[in-house]
DNA sequence: CTTTCTCAATGAGTTTATATCATGAATTGG
DNA sequence: CCAATTCATGATATAAACTCATTGAGAAAG
């Protein structure tokens, strides 16, 4: 869909409805009031059309299983080994949707989610996957010849790049160390993976689970800056309700996961770098 | 949008979620139950969206007042009425929509309601149209020679038609007259203008406010089966929240229907059928 | 201050999607 | 058994939607 086509689109919704969405001022638009709320309103109403779609569409077993998991872990870990599970089980075929905030199993909108979370309750039932190691990662660059600091306060030279959904992230870090509050308001990020980036590139500190970044880690594009790592209460947890339990799809994903959770994820360094060379 | 479009839709739509929402059986097709599910859903939704963008549009003031009124008070005392508003006010054009149901002033997706109801209480302003007179109508073919029924027991040996909205309107009428609890399930219809055709067509006998069959009793199509009406407690109300009070249209058509209201509205059948001869 | 760049709007043209018409198959009621 | 009703479908027309290329207005850079 191009440039021009979605200013068509904009034009005649406005005609329609007899008013303006966004407020043109030179270079740029924004939305105006009433268009965010019409905005809020109809994405509303349409991701709850997708909702209902999805949750038709896999009502039926008709050999789609499909997996609400949060971005990151889905791209670096369960993507890189989906394959794995298709060589083992060729006629069930894994749709991986992204997806934060609370699942909505019973809305049967999806059959798996993978949640990182407190162990969960109630009438869920869930798998525990693994937990994770977070380290405050940083381009090798912020530091003096490549050694980790030797103080602590060191690291609050640098901005300290949070992520939205884990707000508690940097405060336990720093707690952790004997160190006081956050200092100041610091740039977040919605992904890892884009923390990531972010950290790649030099603009400071994350606290990245190693897990998730092990490429980048083994080429020494990010390192640590302090000598130490935190693992957090919550895990990764595979969620489902009740009745796809009874999913062979389901069931078969359960146990592959199970194993496939259980190998060493984080191999050391020397021997990754190696098979990049 | 003809039946062949609908059908290649129904297709098309079935295709993309993978599964059937109709079971063909023969000459007709049903909902299946996803499909029962996901009609919900979906039309739940593009309301959402009609009312969001029925918000919008009357958020601002375009010089069109929109009402929403009971259906066949709309059609049978307001549109009458609506050319002499339409006389004062040039400027305002009026939108009517039926509806039934609560009321959704705070979404703004109309400035005005119109309801059958309780004297309202809240955070809504009111203003009192009129009651009804109701009374047991039917086609004069039903009656011997015309004349009422002398017995209250003569109603119960015809099918009591009833309204969907109004289940108490039977068995109140019966406690009236003396008369037990209603005996048999009976046909109900939605609107009014419905009852009075089942009505007109001999079906049974209706309860029917007067004011909205004029036409039928001046005509001699419709009339009493029983020399008795009675006056529910609930009245027309017209409602609109604090904030659209302030609007100038609103304002323009609250003092133009007290007026409207005020007047005698069901006036002698002998006029009325001498201004139809 | 000029130039360059970016971003949204727009004109023209083309493809695609969508509706229509007419017809066909299947079923049911008289 | 025939007529009527109802949904599906093939072919076709048309309107809608999208793209491309360009323009004009600001903002940023030189």
């Amino acid at each position: 869909m191009t440039q021009g086509a979605v200013s068509r689109l904009i034009q005649s919704l406005e005609e329609d409805l007899g008013l303006k969405l966004f407020t043109r001022e030179g270079r740029g638009l924004s939305l105006t009031p009433a268009g965010e709320i019409y905005h809020r309103e109809v994405s509303d109403a349409i991701d709850r059309i997708g909702a209902a779609s999805r949750a038709a569409r896999y009502s039926v077993d008709s050999g789609i299983l499909s997996i609400s998991a949060v971005p990151t872990f889905a791209m670096r870990w369960l993507i890189p080994k989906l394959p794995d599970f298709q060589a083992v089980h060729p006629d069930i075929l894994v749709d991986v949707i992204a997806g934060d905030g609370p699942t909505n199993l019973a809305l049967g909108e999806y059959h798996l989610a993978i949640r990182f979370c407190e162990p969960p309750f109630g009438d869920v039932v869930a798998q525990r996957l693994m937990s994770e190691e977070v380290g405050a990662l940083c381009a090798p660059a912020l530091l003096r010849n490549g050694r980790p600091f030797e103080r602590p306060e060191d690291l609050l030279r640098f901005p300290l790049l949070g992520h939205s959904t884990r707000p508690e992230a940097w405060p336990d870090f720093l707690s952790a160390m004997g160190l006081g509050p956050l200092p100041a308001p610091k740039p977040s990020f919605e992904h890892f993976f884009m923390l990531a980036e972010a950290a790649v590139a030099g603009m400071g500190i994350a606290l990245i689970p190693l897990f998730l970044v092990r490429d980048e880690l083994a080429a020494g594009r990010l390192v640590q800056a302090v000598p130490m790592t935190i693992r957090p209460r919550r895990a990764y947890y595979l969620l489902h309700n009740r009745p796809a339990g009874q999913m062979r799809m389901v069931r078969a994903f359960k146990s592959w996961i199970r194993r496939a959770a259980a190998e060493p994820s984080s191999r050391p360094p020397v021997a990754r770098a190696g098979q990049e060379a």
